[in-house]
DNA sequence: ACTGCTGATGTAACCGGTTACACTAATGCG
DNA sequence: CGCATTAGTGTAACCGGTTACATCAGCAGT
């Protein structure tokens, strides 16, 4: 590859179609490449002259700088690489969201990748942003700490989220799940609810183990029939955790499902099975997807947006100063809406 | 920046935690950087004993090869493109995900980006893409045709979803809007519904427009009575929407909104007012996000993640034949669930 | 022994930008 | 008027890879 001939100093003529460079634009400016690059990256010390000359001849050639090459003399991407697990619905496209909004204000792209595999193939998935990207964000809810520390690029700055402590500290952003957990749990309580039943994430997974954790911990500290069923976070798992439980005959006055997904998935299949809400079963879910406020459901405002915009802001920091000091914790917050509590109009 | 010294040509002593380069490898493994290079890129003509040494030196120095500067020299960036409107909910990270899938499979990996603002914004984003990636896949359904031509980059290879045509012909993918709406109003009269009330998205939006025309035309095929109220493709208008009309004292028996989000937000309101579904009203929705299936919501489905996976494999295709032919038609199809017919139990 | 070939390796010129340093001309000042 | 300063510009060495071409050793064929 690597254009049609070498030996051709001048570059007096290129291939028809080929992309001007910045030498071409010097050369119909006149002027060197110094000047041009300059003028270009808005230094003062180029006269007006030479500016409107350059200006020209960018407009003639319709000449776009080459990031690529900028990046490589630079040192400097402008581009922040986002590692996420195989996220669904409304979490990831408020996650997305906000990391895009933050770091676009901030003049970065996001280079997106998911860890599709396991292991072996993380470590592949993160080498590969080696060279693209001035920092990485990370959220591997599924990986050992160990096995996430060694894949990680030693040179690269990077903001974790969500995962589980490693040896070496790299600057994270804990969602402190106990907390919000607590919450729903008191709420639920309070409400004179006795038989809860949640709904948990993957095995695997961090967050899901903290909020299956957290529920024990809460039932026992309430003295309520507490019950935990599996999920894998994702609507259809809901469903079928109600299905077994009302074939088996359980009982439950509240199901505690530890994301939303599964909570939408739950009500879908209370009410089938002709159970009304708040009045048989109270439901509550964890993230405050956007949807969860028009459906009306209790649950745990976690603000995703809020959580990605903090994670490239955390990244960006720690690209200018040397400063990457230890963890922060995002505060979610309950919200109490018609799933629980029948008159309350909150939507 | 760049570096701290300039005059050091051996390298001997690079900063405390300079990353490794080719170059260092080379050294260490007493080779050359061609050696190293071919060694790393797997061909042939390398003997056994140089590759061994070549892996001990990797090891050693923990070395990743810089990506931007491969780029540079290959002209070939192994990297996507995309850039989208301002996308909520589950259409957005069913469409990445679809692109991502198809991406990653072929080794690449996506560079994302919103439009945020309007016209010259846009030019923007897109002319910082050059040189980071070898195509471009946009989905501008809100900019006009030679807004958006003035503003993709010349050379980039791109693919166009669902954008007004141009008069240049980029490869593009259009969704068939007016089959799968017709689908729909023939669904609706079939059943006997004859006052259909069509929630449309966004005016400046081409799919909402294309959704409003076809909307009109297949009910005055009908024969039925059709009105027009407008949205923005979020719930809260579909919801904002259903308000107005009850409160208007507007009657009809059929809402078909332009989007699945739009859809629910008006089951929502429908329900708060005490109206059944789909005894009172039969609500359809668009796009059929995987939700739609759990809520019962009869709607056209346009299988979202394919639609992306089309997206980039046309992408790829036109970067590796020259071929870059005319426009491809995805084809949606309508799903009929619960929310207008309700003895079928297609959940 | 000489030529022709093959296989492994090295040298250095690229890719397209940035920028340290050198240089020239114009200006400021005593 | 002479010298220091400054403003504007050019040359070429980087950034970290790839690879065309040159080189050189070893071996077969005659």
């Amino acid at each position: 590859m690597r254009g049609a001939r070498r030996f051709c100093p001048t570059s007096a003529d290129k291939g028809p179609m080929a992309e001007a460079t910045i030498r071409d634009v010097a050369m119909r400016a006149q002027l060197s490449v110094a000047t041009v690059s300059r003028a270009l990256n808005g230094f003062e010390n180029v006269s007006g002259e030479a500016r409107a000359r350059i200006a020209a001849a960018v407009k003639d050639l319709g000449y776009v700088p080459h990031a690529g090459a900028r990046s490589l003399s630079l040192s400097r991407n402008n581009a922040l690489g986002v590692v996420l697990p195989d996220l669904h619905g409304e979490f990831f496209s408020e996650f997305v969201r906000g990391m895009d909004r933050e770091a676009s204000r901030n003049g970065y792209l996001l280079l997106l990748s998911n860890f599709h595999g396991r292991g072996d193939q993380a470590a592949n998935v993160l080498r590969a942003m080696r060279g693209r990207v001035d920092g990485l964000i990370v959220m591997a809810p599924h990986l050992a700490a160990d096995e996430l520390a060694a894949s990680l690029p030693k040179g690269l700055p990077s903001v974790l989220i969500n995962t589980r402590e490693g040896p070496d500290h790299h600057p994270a952003i804990h969602l402190d799940n106990a907390t919000g957990v607590r919450a729903v749990v008191d709420h639920l309580a309070d409400l004179g609810r006795k038989r809860l039943v949640h709904i948990a994430g993957p095995a695997g997974n961090f967050d899901a183990q903290e909020r299956a954790a957290a529920f024990r911990q809460a039932v026992a500290a309430r003295k309520l029939i507490g019950k935990i069923v599996h999920g894998d976070f994702e609507v259809q798992s809901g469903e079928a955790a109600i299905a077994t439980l009302l074939s088996q005959g359980t009982r439950f006055d509240a199901i505690f499902a530890a994301n939303d997904n599964m909570a939408i998935g739950a009500m879908q299949a209370l009410r089938d099975a002709g159970l009304t809400i708040p009045g048989d079963v109270a439901v509550a879910g964890f993230d405050d997807i956007p949807l969860a406020r028009h459906l009306g459901l209790t649950t745990v405002r976690v603000r995703i947006a809020e959580l990605g915009e903090r994670a490239v802001a955390r990244l960006l920091d720690s690209l200018s100063r040397e400063e990457r000091t230890g963890d922060e914790r995002h505060e979610p917050e309950l919200v109490t809406r018609s799933t629980t509590v029948a008159d309350r109009n909150t939507k």
